[in-house]
DNA sequence: TCTGGGGTCCTAGGACCC
DNA sequence: TCTGGGGTCCTAGGACCC
């Protein structure tokens, strides 16, 4: 019996955030994000893509392509208070939630629908409440599994309903352009064309021969990819709240530089949010990785696994300055990060500490080991000592 | 004014231990 | 004198997502 996998997506989640605060900005061309050196379009209105404005856009660009578009500094505090409004909306229906980003999540409505007749008219009953509760805008995804449950939100945007039955792959997902399949982004789909594969039907069909060529050029990557588009994926809805595996900072600078004092007074910035954040979370971490970007926007990653793990910033900061001295330091550089790895739940560092007694008996025991090994060693080669002169007696 | 910042996961080589 | 592999950890880089 399959699931009924429901994905969620907020549609131009900060443009409409923006448009509730202020709703003379409906239906005007707006984008988010940073408007001066680096700056890009995190989120635009629709009206903004009619003009072929899209997210990831440097702004100038943008404003090039779009004079006159409204551009609001992102406010992510806010934006974040509204996404806790709406997690807790689909909480309301049930508790198998799963938060993928701020403006999406997948929901296991499997035992909410069971007695539904008319399932198309619930979920467009849910976008409606969203909407008068919160003036939200949301398009939703019906499937059997998470991967085809998100296929399904991104089918139709604004305010979509799309729901994707086996039967309903071939005709909905095949068509697609290879670009729009989840997993396979920019470097992917020019090598993926260079093979012949240009839909996901095309992906679909090599899948289905095990195409050696196609099998190579996705890797580990392949079986996951050929469960998903046979409908196969993961069915898991994950509940278990977010529990960080990194930490991390980075920032572009107002110039290019390889200025000492602005580089340690970037790094010393950087350690310190770092280092907050960590504290915040309970976390502390046994690698710090240091990012940084040339000019030419080529990155360079520096790491150093310390003994101790830590999230003090001083630490922090000093490993950072190492790295980046041992490494860069004539490098003109446009953007520092610090990274905090390897975490660990401070709560855990107690078991530590007694796992450090722990190890010192561990280290008594494995010498005492040593020793009896030693011992035996000698007691061997002394009776084999002991044969050869008892043999060379009796060879007198 | 050219191209952010937050993450996750995978790969591949080298060191080191047994 | 020549010469094993298996496992694990660390490191650097890269692809992808929102």
């Amino acid at each position: 019996m399959s699931k009924v996998i429901v994905h969620i997506d907020l549609n131009a989640f900060f443009v409409r955030c923006e448009e509730i605060k202020d709703p003379s900005l409906e239906n005007k061309p707006v984008a988010v994000g940073h408007d001066g050196r680096g700056g890009i379009v995190s989120t635009c209105s629709y009206k903004a893509r009619e003009y072929g404005v899209s997210s990831g856009m440097p702004m100038f660009h943008a404003k090039k392509l779009c004079p006159h578009l409204i551009i609001k500094p992102s406010d992510y505090h806010y934006y974040s208070a509204l996404s806790d409004q709406f997690m807790a909306f689909v909480a309301s229906y049930t508790k198998k939630i799963e938060i993928a980003s701020i403006d999406e999540c997948f929901a296991d409505f499997t035992e909410v629908i069971k007695n539904e007749k008319d399932v198309p008219a619930f979920f467009r009953k849910i976008q409606k409440i969203l909407y008068e509760k919160t003036k939200l805008k949301c398009s939703i995804g019906v499937a059997s599994t998470k991967f085809l449950a998100k296929m399904a939100s991104d089918y139709k945007k604004p305010m979509g309903l799309t729901i994707i039955r086996k039967s309903d792959i071939a005709p909905l997902l095949y068509p697609l352009d290879i670009s729009k399949m989840f997993g396979i982004g920019k470097k992917t789909t020019p090598r993926l064309r260079e093979i012949g594969i240009n839909t996901i039907g095309d992906l679909a069909l090599r899948c289905q021969k095990d195409d050696p060529i196609l099998m190579s050029q996705l890797g580990k990557f392949y079986s996951t990819i050929k469960d998903w588009i046979s409908g196969k994926g993961s069915d898991e809805v994950i509940t278990t709240p977010w529990d960080p595996k990194s930490i991390g900072n980075s920032t572009t600078l107002k110039e290019d530089t390889n200025n000492k004092s602005t580089i340690s007074t970037t790094f010393r910035y950087l350690s310190k949010e770092v280092s907050s954040r960590a504290m915040k979370e309970n976390k502390l971490g046994h690698t710090i990785q240091i990012v940084v970007k040339e000019s030419d926007f080529k990155v360079h990653n520096k790491s150093t696994t310390i003994d101790n793990p830590t999230n003090n910033e001083n630490t922090i900061y000093d490993v950072a300055m190492r790295l980046y001295e041992k490494n860069f330091s004539n490098m003109t550089v446009r953007l520092l990060g610090v990274t905090l790895q390897n975490l660990i739940d401070a709560k855990d560092i107690a078991i530590q500490m007694s796992l450090f007694d722990y190890q010192q008996h561990e280290e008594e025991s494995a010498t005492k080991l040593l020793i009896n090994d030693l011992n035996r060693k000698l007691k061997k080669k002394a009776l084999i000592r002991a044969s050869e002169v008892e043999k060379h007696d009796g060879n007198k």
